[in-house]
DNA sequence: ACCTCATTTCCATACCGAGT
DNA sequence: ACTCGGTATGGAAATGAGGT
């Protein structure tokens, strides 16, 4: 626990400079006196730390000590942001045990290493989670020379003119964009970026020739790639658009059912009675259930099986 | 000179393992 | 079971540096 909490002491000073002996303390959940004591221990191992009285006072390293403890390459470092970037981790309860992970990687990460870290951090986002709506559909993967160009063009901070194919369009248009960065939604590779001033969603797999300009990119300011897509992802999930299903499911698959469709279910339908055979169903009876707006979209055909019209409805 | 804030010193408590 | 030594931790007062 100990030798631990050293650790942490080494790489947040590494990471912040001069850090007052408090905040060590909350940060590390123990008194300031064991912070001191702390940093005892570390300048007894032949740490170079020192404290500073008075006010704006604190503990800090000698200027120009550093650690370097990973190993990590340029590239390995870069990965190792963009698993940062998983929400599964606070679905785990370990945000917190991520964040103090990642500040230490980052604090030891070779000097010349860290801006690229840094940056993948704020250039590429994973979001493990499903659309509201339930895409299933392909879950193509975009030819490599896509990405790779999406990507080049995200990292050197240019415009990138694209050919797009619109879904449901057959013919394609011609692009000229403001990249804030990339998205894996559910295993689907996005480019986020601004057309004329306004953010948009593009599938990677979508974008038939892209080119990297020579202009440099204009995002407008104070905006991230969290940001724009979080706008994005609401206007997505708003959409109207889908189909609208109604099925039979027995009333204890009614969760699984959901979960596999990955839609909310809008209303369950009384006891169909007569249908309660339809699927051979022992253990009680149908359900039938559809999805209203603005959510009509349910994609549950095949694993589950569609009743069509032999619900009964009051 | 006085005040504020950060560090240091002193002392007490708790816990653990080894020895009796 | 008890004692002892070592280690870890926290509280409170003292000390010191810098700002006004």
């Amino acid at each position: 626990m100990k030798s631990d909490r050293l650790l942490s002491i080494l790489l947040l000073l590494q990471t912040r400079g001069r850090v007052p002996a408090a905040e060590l303390a909350e940060r590390l959940e123990v008194s300031a006196r064991t912070i001191y004591r702390d940093i005892d221990s570390l300048s007894a191992a032949g740490v170079p730390v020192y404290a500073e009285r008075g006010r704006h006072g604190g503990i800090a390293l000698l200027p120009g000590f550093r650690t370097d403890v990973t190993g990590l390459t340029a590239d390995e470092s870069r990965a190792l942001f963009v698993l940062a970037a998983q929400s599964a981790h606070s679905a785990l309860g370990l945000e917190k045990a991520l964040s103090s992970a990642l500040r230490k990687v980052m604090a030891a990460l070779p000097a010349p290493h860290r801006p690229a870290a840094e940056l993948t951090s704020r250039r590429i986002l994973v979001d493990p989670d499903r659309w509201l709506a339930g895409t299933r559909r392909g879950d193509a993967v975009p030819r490599p020379v896509d990405l790779d160009v999406l990507h080049t063009a995200v990292f050197a901070d240019r415009r990138l003119r694209i050919r797009y194919r619109h879904s449901g369009e057959s013919e394609q248009r011609t692009y000229t964009v403001d990249p804030y960065g990339l998205v894996a939604k559910a295993g689907t590779w996005y480019l986020v970026a601004d057309r004329r001033g306004r953010p948009q969603l593009f599938r990677a797999d979508r974008v038939a020739a892209a080119t990297v300009t020579d202009a440099p990119v204009r995002r407008r300011d104070g905006v991230e790639l969290a940001d724009a897509w979080d706008v994005l992802r609401r206007e997505v999930e708003r959409r109207p658009e889908g189909v609208r299903v109604r099925a039979r499911v027995r009333r204890g698959r009614l969760d699984m059912f959901t979960r596999i469709s990955g839609a909310s279910l809008a209303r369950v339908l009384p006891d169909a009675g007569a249908d309660a055979d339809a699927h051979g169903a022992g253990d009680g009876a149908g359900a039938g259930a559809w999805a209203p707006d603005p959510y009509p979209a349910l994609y549950p055909f095949g694993a589950l099986g569609v009743g069509g019209d032999r619900s009964v409805q009051r």
